[in-house]
DNA sequence: GTCTATAGAAAGATAGAC
DNA sequence: GTCTATCTTTCTATAGAC
């Protein structure tokens, strides 16, 4: 309490961070002005410049710590040797993950084509091995002749556009139980792949 | 050719609006300028305003105009009485309309937080109004027995993303056509909800 | 119907005081 | 580390000439 002004660095960073995420997937990166960040952080707008070079690698930072948040996530995912048990574990950690952070995926899935191509690339690259850690499964699991797809690539997409899909429609203390939709998605994509 | 300038109001609106549908799917509307929409059709920002009041009248007549044809395209569709036809007639309506206007399925998609809210609330009925159709289809199988989906609401949301997330990755020319899509996501779609 | 010119607002980013 | 002030650019939309 000793200081009306001061040194923040460490709590302002992340504030910056937070009401980004909130503003850019509410009105769109392109609509959101620096001002209005400052604004929800209750600092000035060149202060902002403290903490990132520009509005772009803020973006691009948000983004970025967004698809390696998820590979970490799932890598540190308990897993079994099962492919139709793995699969399972995929749906339900996807769902829980993405439900968990509506916001930094809204941004993920929307703002790619706000990024420099430099920066588009690594983000591709990251969704790419995350698209490819799912590839995965559903290729052991037809090798097996647990599952039966006719193209592992188009299943795979098919598979991660359902179960992303939630986030358009899940409303916390909804209807249902994130338990239950979990479920019923997990037996839909099971079923999908003729498991 | 008996004039350099003059009378075009025939063709300059819809280049208006067909450079404003590719100009908005590919950097989004808020990152777009009327003078670039503008450049685009070859005529000065000033002339665009002969066609539309302003530019958020513009993205909503395209987003109104394309949830329109989308319930008209359906509404055409000659329809079978059995709900798992039905349902199958409905998947590859559904994947062939939005392969052949991917600009409009982007924005129809991406651009809902940036409409005004009296605008919002329109678009956001006529898409009402398409997921009905398919729960309409859903329900009519499930009480026939023909569907197994615990909710119908839930199973309709995950329908039309996956449906939808063909436009994210297929590209004509590539290595599956059309139709292969079309069957392959109609057997995921057919197997996910117990048919 | 389209042009040039411009009014008026707002944007990203920087400089220098504290 | 943050503020105030400002430079420079760009935007939407309008006015008036042709």
């Amino acid at each position: 309490m000793a200081r009306k002004t001061g040194s923040h660095s460490e709590i302002t960073g992340p504030r910056i961070r937070a009401a980004a995420i909130r503003l850019f997937a509410r009105f769109g990166y392109a609509a959101v002005s620096m001002r209005q960040i400052a604004g929800e952080v209750g600092v000035q707008a060149g202060a902002l410049y403290l903490y990132t070079p520009d509005k772009q690698t803020l973006l691009f930072d948000l983004m970025r710590g967004h698809m390696q948040d998820v590979l970490v996530g799932w890598d540190a995912q308990p897993k079994s040797s099962d492919p139709v048990d793995l699969l399972e574990e995929f749906c339900r950690f996807h769902i829980r993950f993405h439900l968990e952070r509506p916001d930094s995926v809204f941004i993920a899935n929307m703002e790619l084509r706000n990024l420099e191509p430099a920066n588009f690339e690594i983000i591709e690259d990251l969704r790419k091995s995350y698209e490819d850690a799912l590839e995965a499964i559903l290729k052991a699991g037809s090798e097996t002749k647990q599952f039966t797809v006719p193209d592992t690539k188009l299943a795979t997409m098919a598979v991660i556009a359902m179960l992303t899909g939630v986030n358009s429609w899940y409303r916390e203390g909804g209807r249902l139980s994130r338990e239950r939709v979990e479920r019923i998605y997990w037996n839909m994509v099971r079923r999908s792949v003729g498991a």
